[in-house]
DNA sequence: CCTAGATAAAGTCAAAATGACTTTTACTAG
DNA sequence: CTAGTAAAAGTCATTTTGACTTTATCTAGG
């Protein structure tokens, strides 16, 4: 059970994450962006390459994303799911095959307020999701496998909820859809679908300070869980 | 990037799969089965578990799958996919830190009628889904999960041909669905539903010696994959 | 105070999808 | 020729969906 230990060659395991994020653009629009950070070595020596590490023989795989996800954004994500594990022979041209490396990828979400004061540097940046340079290994590939499947979780979720805060109005709330989705949306429908699901309550609140009517303020129902978070939290009927 | 080789200590990694195939019960309706090998040393000797195996280091992750596979029941696989990594620190309770490992695990579907070539022992067998003991390790909760995955599945893909031979009468393909699904379905709406789908065709054939009108013979539109089987292979839409 | 502009919130309506049925067809067995 | 069986086609009421209209409630500016 422990290749390691008997003398035969083991890959090694990584734990990599996608961090996503929405953030303003210049048009005043929300987008999807994600955190990356710069490669300082070779193989891939200067691209942009998902952040990730080795996993400690005494730490949970989800514990391992949520360190890497806080070393290098000091942030804690609403929403962690684990995403796929790739091990290719080939995701690591030119590389020797001793130096092989199975990746464990988690997807995250981070608020949007939050995600302002994540940090960024010369080495870790955020990235629009439909404007990313050429990355290290297979990440392309691992990033467009992390939105096909946010945009199609987010359809039976309350995945927006990740990245909003406590309280939103339908319109916020369908403006994460309409970011993610990266299509407009009817908001009498959207409404209708909303209040169909019954995941979100009105609290009776309103937002102040708009020019127009103001919208009641929601909140997700705590009764319903975040999101599928794999097969270790119960719950799929 | 490879922890095993700068001398700190690093979890195995193993791969396992949950083998399914539909088999005919006492009461001569289809039931959805899986293998399972006896384990013959500690930890859990004596009681059944997944077949699995360390990944060796110039083998791809669903080759390793494929060989394991093949290794316990002699058979190839007519659909495979990728299900889940588990790394959780308890899941072999008792278990020293230095022997923990890492399973990626995958799950495959195999023809009924294959199926009743596999190899079966004293150490492999199947067992009905619905009516499994106690496993070895976590590997109920695993089970569990390829069920849910597997059921989900059925609903948005040709899963189904994963268990049929080329040519397939309509009700064949329905008693899958049935199976997989432990409900029945409406014999007319599941053609019209099948039909408005599309991936299906009639090859014009019908299949003789019933006791009933004889039942057209149908098969699966080439052009259409088996189903998603990960990020790997493209055209998520 | 009145009006224009904005968006919230509610409502309308036709088309499509779904679930529960019925009818007709084409075979076998006796 | 008849009964039995399941295939295949068709019916129908309900629900869901997408596109759209109307009304309500605020701010800003005259």
């Amino acid at each position: 059970m422990a290749p390691s230990s008997n003398g035969a060659a083991a890959p090694a395991l990584a734990v990599s994450t996608v961090i996503f994020t929405l953030r303003t653009c210049e048009t005043g629009e929300m987008k999807l962006a994600l955190a990356l950070v710069k490669r300082i070595r070779k193989p891939f020596d200067g691209l942009w390459a998902l952040p990730g590490g080795p996993l400690n023989i005494t730490e949970d795989l989800s514990a391992a994303a949520l360190r890497n996800l806080f070393e290098t954004t000091a942030l804690q994500p609403r929403y962690l799911e684990q995403l796929y594990a790739f091990g290719n022979l080939d995701r690591s041209p030119g590389s020797k095959i001793e130096d092989r490396v199975v990746s464990i990828v988690y997807w995250a979400l981070v608020g949007s307020d939050e995600a302002a004061e994540a940090i960024e540097s010369e080495n870790v940046a955020w990235f629009w999701a439909d404007e990313l340079p050429k990355l290290a290994f297979d990440h392309n590939l691992i990033v467009d496998y992390a939105l096909w499947r946010l945009r199609n979780k987010l359809e039976y979720s309350r995945l927006a909820h990740g990245f909003l805060g406590e309280r939103f109005t339908l319109a916020q709330l369908r403006e994460v859809y309409e970011a993610v989705l990266g299509r407009e949306l009817d908001p009498g429908n959207f409404r209708r679908m909303v209040e169909a699901n019954g995941a979100v309550v009105a609290t009776g609140e309103r937002l102040e300070g708009t020019k127009h009517r103001p919208p009641q303020l929601y909140r997700y129902d705590a009764s319903v869980d975040l999101a599928d978070q794999g097969p270790l939290t119960g719950d799929k009927k």
